[in-house]
DNA sequence: ACAGGTACTGTCGAAAAGAACAGTGTCCTT
DNA sequence: AAGGACACTGTTCTTTTCGACAGTACCTGT
């Protein structure tokens, strides 16, 4: 499944897909023809057995506005991992780290993350963060002051609002019962930045 | 829109929507005819006309399986409408509330949500809504104590704990600077229950 | 040079599908 | 008892739609 698509076969799936959006049935050779500026429906016609023979679409025989989208061509989605219990000494993403994969379809959040991390604790409560959240997170050694980032601190892995003093850095907790955390820019090792949330109520 | 069907125009349409789930097109008035047992495809016509009258499908003229599903209820399985700002006096998920549609694969929520609804405010804060977050909400008018809801007070709809008391209900914010609102049972309207979070960081 | 894939135009007949008309019978309300 | 909505059967006619055939042109790899 999923050959690489030509541009003009790109486009006519994009076309079907809006046309599909908009009225709720796919389309006939004829109005395909019309939409992608074709004379013959013809053309129409070979684009859709270019597609269904890559598994975009199946096409069903003698069936008027039979096109039916394959998964392939609908959303694609990524399957991320969700980190757990993070063990010391490994990388965030390793394998013995991964709780399962969820798929997270493209789109849902703007920054696309490489990973989700289950949050453990409530010391980012005030922010909104919950202990048994997901959340998602792209991977970076680098952020910016007032950034939420997922950093390690000596084999720790924890979630915190970054701050940028002169040479040092500060973790921030949002929560009072917690204190913030100064160490030397050089000692803080950032995973990654924080883009988006979910969590699944019981 | 929705008028109440008759038990036969219900199951009709939902006739309609398996087809439309397993096939990927709508039927034929002789498919219809055929999967509802009817002799003539003429039965089909007339119910396919009902239906559109009563608002809960659009047919496209001349087209042949030009049978577009309106109700919110054919969001393809895993695609959810955003709710944006509810308007007052309409339906939720009505057509006119809804801001976007985004992908939510199944079993990201262990319970499956209807729709999803942007949160206006902070009075949730303490419970981890934030403004400007998405919250998953299963449709439904029943809610045990103790559960987070979405509910509807003279048009304005809220996002709430709810407490029961005996013969009342209270709405419960999350949020020291915020009162509980305390109705009668019967006043109250519950439009969904929240069963996860969706938060795109920035 | 030539085969093979892609990207079209143009035409035609046959099958699929919609729409309209003419009926029948059952409920329910007035 | 009469009228109207509902739920069908049965038929005919017209339009829509598909699928197959015939042909042109432009690339790309061999």
């Amino acid at each position: 499944m999923s050959d690489t698509l030509t541009f003009r076969q790109q486009q006519v799936l994009d076309c079907i897909r809006q046309f599909i959006s908009d009225t709720g049935m796919a389309p006939t050779r004829a109005e395909l023809a019309e939409l992608m500026g074709f004379q013959s429906k013809n053309a129409a016609s070979d684009h859709l057995r270019a597609l269904e023979r890559k598994g975009y679409v199946r096409l069903h025989n003698d069936r008027s506005r039979g096109i039916q989208m394959l998964d392939a061509a609908l959303w694609p989605e990524d399957e991320l991992p969700v980190v757990g219990k993070v063990a010391a000494g490994l990388p965030i993403e390793a394998i013995e780290n991964v709780e399962r994969s969820v798929p997270v379809p493209q789109g849902m959040f703007r920054q696309r993350p490489t990973y989700l991390l289950r949050v453990q604790g409530d010391s980012m409560k005030d922010a909104g963060i919950l202990d048994g959240d997901l959340i998602a997170v792209r991977k970076s050694n680098m952020a910016r002051s007032g950034q939420i980032v997922v950093a390690r601190i000596d084999d720790d892995v924890t979630v915190k609002t970054l701050k940028l003093g002169n040479g040092s850095a500060t973790l921030m907790p949002a929560n009072d019962d917690y204190a913030p955390i100064t160490v030397g820019a050089d000692q803080l090792v950032i995973e990654g930045i924080f883009v988006g949330l979910i969590r699944d109520a019981v």
